[in-house]
DNA sequence: TTTGTAAGATAAAACCTTTTAGCAAATATA
DNA sequence: TATATTTGCTAAAAGGTTTTATCTTACAAA
């Protein structure tokens, strides 16, 4: 890369100290009491000959960086994608900018990602945090990095977090199936994982199914299997149970729960999933949604980093979320 | 935040120079004939307080930053997503970080991102560019500013470039529609986009229908309008032409394709569209693609990048890469 | 004994900012 | 007139690295 211009460039080719020039950059003018003469000369010239300071140097002299990292299981999976768009527009209003990164259900991957973006004095992370990282991010909070968590919190992990109100949306999901006359056996399927929003959504199942004294009928899949081995498993689970709704608990469970359906010709009437997909409304049957608040928990996420960075959060507040039901 | 260690704190704990740590440190420890004593007794005592140095004050000094920056359109279109997944791969690969970005076809914020990321002396830059970004473009490029343009080229910047066999994709695809017996009347739907990559996809259904002389059908769709009015034109394009197959120029037309097939109930035998979706395999009827070779695209994106940084590269390459018919 | 060389380490400059503390001249106050 | 205050600006330190040039000591060669 060519040489770029400094600001002792600037200062020297006006005959000027840097700290002038730093000062009116700055917007200090005013308060330095540099007279509004050289004010405009420096501002012309800086104009002129398109100088940006730069930003390492004014991250390493600040400690600031103004960027929050955005760490995400999957920025492939629709869902992430989404929240990751609106919480970079909601940061951007508040002069942050997000790097992000996906963490792959990867471990070792994600405790270097996040010592890398600590490593480049980052101001703040946002995660949606996988299993076994409790630890590091412990230690960025010991650390005292402002950290927000979404999606799920984790148990051992004492910070601020959004949620959406899973039990209740899996509730509502779960009324919304047992409303459908022909609705006599309700399938839920899962991941093994043992993610708090999980637990939730299994919970609202539970609470709705215990409500009419129906049979609990739940498949936890394993989502690091083949797809192929995931469609097989949900194709018995689907038959050998002659279930007649189900209730997924994320869209990746339902595009495959579709696709045990279609290849195996089985018979379903009614089914709904959490999030969407665009798939959703073109399937038959279609798929209903508990729809989660995307924008308004990517909202949140961010009012809550960067009051945390500015140091106007005495305890850690806990957000929930409700969330709507897209009947299909 | 707390006050980390730095490399001072680490050479006075060991009543040793900063010089000599960052030499054991950047493993340069022979070349300076430090001894093998010394060099064991920071790297232990390093590993044990668990430093890390300052990447900001690192690359201030070295002007590298080990990091690329990543613009696409839109992270959340499954394309650029995967293609993101795998780019961050092959580059960590190579010792670099990505972070990455939406442009959301917003000009402005395109011009500001760039900035922001040469501020903060990126490494290289991989844009999958839209229109009006040229002139920015150009002035990295005249920066000495490591390039890479993939997914479509733009017209007046000259730099190495990774795409895909656009005109030849396309053609395939439309001789696949041809070979259905039924089909008569194969439509082609595409964006009002100039990009080059359209224009490509265009030019290939062109040359296979004109093969059989059969009548040209195409609709241009403005992306900006509302999905309803974007749906509604494409009810009225295939039921005027009464088309009996369709060619989507992207994933996102074939969307809105299918849910005018869906919700008018059009009766349209074969359809096909460039790059993937999860619906795809699902609805009625399938959706066939024309699937791009992500992870090819990926791999040669990286490392042209990366051979530009080293500059082992002298001239600009051109790489085009084929896809793949994906039939359902 | 002197000179040369290798080994082992380091001081200080450089990268580009921000910010503290302070200087000189002009003006106001006593 | 002498002193205090304000105005307008700046030198230098600090932030944490890397790297160049240099220094000291020990040993070998002459």
């Amino acid at each position: 890369m060519k040489k770029r211009l400094s600001i002792s460039d600037i200062a020297n080719n006006l005959g000027v100290s840097v700290t002038t020039v730093s000062f009116i950059l700055n917007g200090k003018a005013k308060e330095k009491r540099i007279s509004e003469a050289l004010t405009k000369r420096v501002l012309d010239y800086v104009k002129k000959v398109d100088y940006k300071p730069n930003q390492l140097a004014k991250s390493l002299r600040t400690g600031k960086s103004k960027s929050i990292g955005l760490l995400v299981e999957d920025i492939s999976n629709p869902f992430f994608a989404n929240i990751a768009d609106h919480i970079e527009k909601f940061a951007y209003d508040h002069g942050y900018h997000i790097i992000y990164c996906s963490m792959k259900n990867d471990e070792k991957r994600a405790k270097e990602l996040i010592q890398l973006f600590y490593d480049r004095q980052i101001d703040g992370f946002i995660i949606a945090p996988t299993e076994g990282l409790s630890d590091v991010i412990n230690n960025l909070i010991k650390s005292a990095v402002p950290v927000v968590l979404f999606d799920r919190p984790l148990p051992d992990v004492d910070t601020h977090t959004v949620m959406t109100e899973n039990v209740e949306g899996a509730y509502q999901g779960t009324m919304y199936l047992l409303e459908q006359k022909s609705a006599k056996r309700i399938g839920f399927v899962t991941t093994i994982s043992t993610q708090s929003q999980m637990k939730g959504r299994l919970e609202g199942y539970m609470k709705a199914v215990d409500n009419v004294g129906m049979d609990l009928l739940v498949k936890k899949i394993n989502p690091a299997l083949e797809e192929e081995e995931v469609v097989s498993q949900l194709h018995d689970f689907i038959s050998v149970n002659k279930l007649d709704a189900i209730l997924f608990a994320t869209n990746y469970l339902a595009i495959n729960g579709l696709k045990a359906i279609k290849e195996y010709k089985l018979n379903v009437d009614k089914l709904i999933s959490f999030d969407e997909n665009s798939a959703f409304g073109l399937v038959d049957p279609p798929v209903s949604a508990i729809s989660q608040n995307i924008q308004e928990i990517a909202q949140q996420v961010v009012r809550l980093l960067v009051n945390q960075i500015n140091g106007k959060l005495e305890k850690n507040e806990h957000v929930v979320i409700p969330c709507k039901l897209i009947a299909r």
